[in-house]
DNA sequence: ACATTGACCTGAGAGC
DNA sequence: TGCTCTCAGGTCAATG
């Protein structure tokens, strides 16, 4: 499930392999998941040509290839790049792969074909066309704007931290996190929230998409403490040990401790 | 304006 | 073992 921490990995692990290295081929295995491109002129677009700068917006990321030449990824739900040397080496479920002349490839690896790859002249027209709103973890966004985000909304919190229309990145396990550790119910209306839930929530939204970013967004090295690791029934609630509480928010399955979250 | 549901897709796990 | 069923969740469209 690629949320923002996941693809911000993503993002540090294609500047850390792939940056500056001359792209022989692309080679498409599922060509549905290009969107509004097909595998050769793709292939002609990207021949010999490098990766030269990075970018995320929300669950998107950008990898400059050219003037006004981006290659724009989502991750749909299980979707991931993988690095490697050899052809043997290619990962099974490989929809993409890149063959640089080193030898190397980078391939976009994807079991359920949710995942989507495009151009784009320009990452930043592409958020705005796209209908994103401001990235979860912009810099821009403030508690000021946060609240002002949050002013005359109705709905449930949790489908309005998931819109990627009001917010980019944030997905149902980040959701659910930042919502236990603020200490609010997922049922909550976002009308209902007082300016202390506000404030807290933005400051917990900023601390958990940080510092699961420092963990390389690895369910294994989350700190002690997190829901993340405990999303399955009858789960005892790291905090209190009472029972997690698995639901539905908005279609989409929620986990939450009742006697932690109001 | 919001919520709900189903479609898309496939692998994993449960139950028989 | 092997079949069938359910679930997972990002996004979009259709419906309530």
């Amino acid at each position: 499930m690629p949320e923002l921490p996941d693809v911000e990995t993503f993002r540090r692990y294609l500047e850390s392999t792939s940056l500056h290295q001359k792209i022989d081929r692309v080679r498409v295995s599922e060509p549905d998941i290009l969107e509004e491109e097909s595998p050769s002129g793709l292939g002609r677009k990207l021949h010999d040509r490098r990766f030269t700068d990075t970018r995320r917006h929300g669950k998107h990321l950008f990898a400059a290839a050219g003037e006004r030449l981006w290659l724009a990824f989502h991750f749909g739900m299980t979707g991931r790049l993988a690095y490697f040397r050899g052809k043997a080496a290619e990962p099974e479920h490989t929809r993409l792969c890149l063959d640089f002349s080193s030898g190397y490839h980078l391939a976009f690896v994807c079991s359920r074909k949710f995942g989507r790859i495009r151009t784009t002249p320009d990452p930043r027209n592409f958020a705005e066309a796209r209908g994103l709103g401001i990235d979860a973890l912009d810099p821009k966004l403030d508690d000021t704007r946060f609240e002002r985000i949050l002013s005359d909304r109705k709905g449930t919190i949790k489908s309005m931290l998931m819109n990627q229309g009001i917010l980019a990145g944030i997905g149902n396990v980040y959701a659910d996190e930042m919502l236990y550790q603020a200490g609010i119910h997922p049922n909550r209306r976002v009308d209902q929230l007082n300016d202390k839930d506000r404030a807290n929530l933005f400051r917990t939204l900023r601390r958990v998409l940080q510092t699961a970013i420092d963990r390389q967004a690895d369910p294994k090295k989350v700190p002690r403490g997190w829901l993340l690791p405990h999303r399955e029934k009858e789960a005892s609630c790291p905090r209190c040990s009472g029972r997690v509480q698995k639901t539905r928010v908005s279609g989409r399955a929620t986990y939450f401790c009742p006697a932690c979250q109001k």
